[in-house]
DNA sequence: AGATTTACGGTACGGACCGTACCCTACTTG
DNA sequence: CAAGTAGGGTACGGTCCGTACCGTAAATCT
């Protein structure tokens, strides 16, 4: 529970405006999603903790998922690809972080707000940026160092061969439906698919 | 619109019972999935729909989602793993198969059930018999005919391994929102990700 | 056949929420 | 200082879920 400008203003000022008030509701928001999920979010609640009313919410948002997707920001907290000096340890890393991510509560918030945002294209999109697994950008990089070191073949740097470990992943969670993977799902991952397909037909095995 | 017997009882009987009452409210069920998807399917259209009342809902299904998934069954048509006589056939025209039912009408019922049960682990598991994609042993007698070929590697033969390319489609839709999937993705999860990987490391490129 | 139990049908209702509308008031802007 | 804008308070329509009651048809028992 940070000290968030969340609640009614501060005693001195009566009335807060613009961006001061905007703050205020997305903490309430955020705070709200983390105690209750998406399911238990509503707008009446949101108003009443962020110490205001509906009329402000929706002269800023259009509807509850809108709210919830900006809210989530907050709570998002990104994760960075590792640099362990092998493929096979920096992939594994990255996958459990991954997996730590997707287990926590945060994760099973965006789970929520995923599934709610099914239909709304823009809005995944903007989860997909917060969430940030799916970016290419530091697979690339990962496999960029791999390759330089003989441990990946350059045909594997194409971004979806590079993000195809995490797309497995991803994918225990929104259609299995797991709490957790476990470590062995991930190793299996690693060694049957991302390490056989990155090293390409002109690598040897080991 | 297939003639179900939806409706009020016929003219004949007066009262309903049992298994024909059942049958009667999952064909009400399905018929408003179909019309109007698992949003607007209530409770209230479906009763009416089948000429009873909400209770003889809730004494079968203990919620809206679950009766849904019950009625789903009805609107499911499995699709066939084909035999083209190549792999790389085999697997474009599966992944075609699978493309053209997710932007079926039925794949956005299946995408929006997918997504309230994200939950629920026994409703998802449900699911998953039905839409029947993820299931391995189509694409383990795929494989098997295309190793008898000569056109994979035996150490393919893994279920992680084989369904791989059908998760990679399915996270397009689930993950990215996507209407339909490009014919070029298509190609591409093949040509750049399942075909290689495969093939692995004892066969020649082509 | 008559009595008993079970399952339907009809209906009503509590409760939760979303989204909107009004009106008054504080703050900002010119 | 006047006019305009954005908050705050509040109430309400509307939808829908899930539950409760109660009378009655159909199955089951004796």
């Amino acid at each position: 529970m940070p000290e968030r400008p969340t609640g009614p203003p501060a005693a001195g000022q009566t009335r807060r405006r613009g961006a001061a008030l905007e703050d205020a509701i997305l903490g309430a928001a955020a705070d709200e999603l983390a105690e209750s999920g998406y399911a238990g979010l509503t707008m009446d609640k949101v108003a009443a903790r962020a110490g205001t009313n509906k009329n402000a919410l929706y002269r800023r948002w259009p509807n509850r998922l809108a709210l919830a997707v900006a809210a989530y920001r907050r709570l998002a907290t990104t994760i960075q690809p590792p640099d362990t000096g092998s493929l096979r340890g920096d992939v594994l890393e990255w996958l459990r972080q991954a997996n730590r991510y997707w287990s926590s509560p945060q994760g099973a918030i965006l789970r929520e707000l995923l599934a709610a945002a099914g239909g709304t294209a823009e809005l995944l999109a903007q989860l997909q940026e917060q969430s940030g697994d799916a970016a290419a950008a530091p697979w690339l990089t990962i496999l960029g160092r791999a390759i330089a070191r003989g441990e990946a073949s350059p045909e594997a740097l194409h971004p979806r061969v590079a993000t195809v470990a995490m797309t497995l992943l991803r994918n225990e969670f929104v259609v299995r439906g797991a709490p957790t993977a476990p470590d062995e799902v991930l190793v299996e991952i690693v060694d049957e698919v991302y390490l056989p397909l990155v090293r390409g037909r002109g690598l040897p095995p080991a």
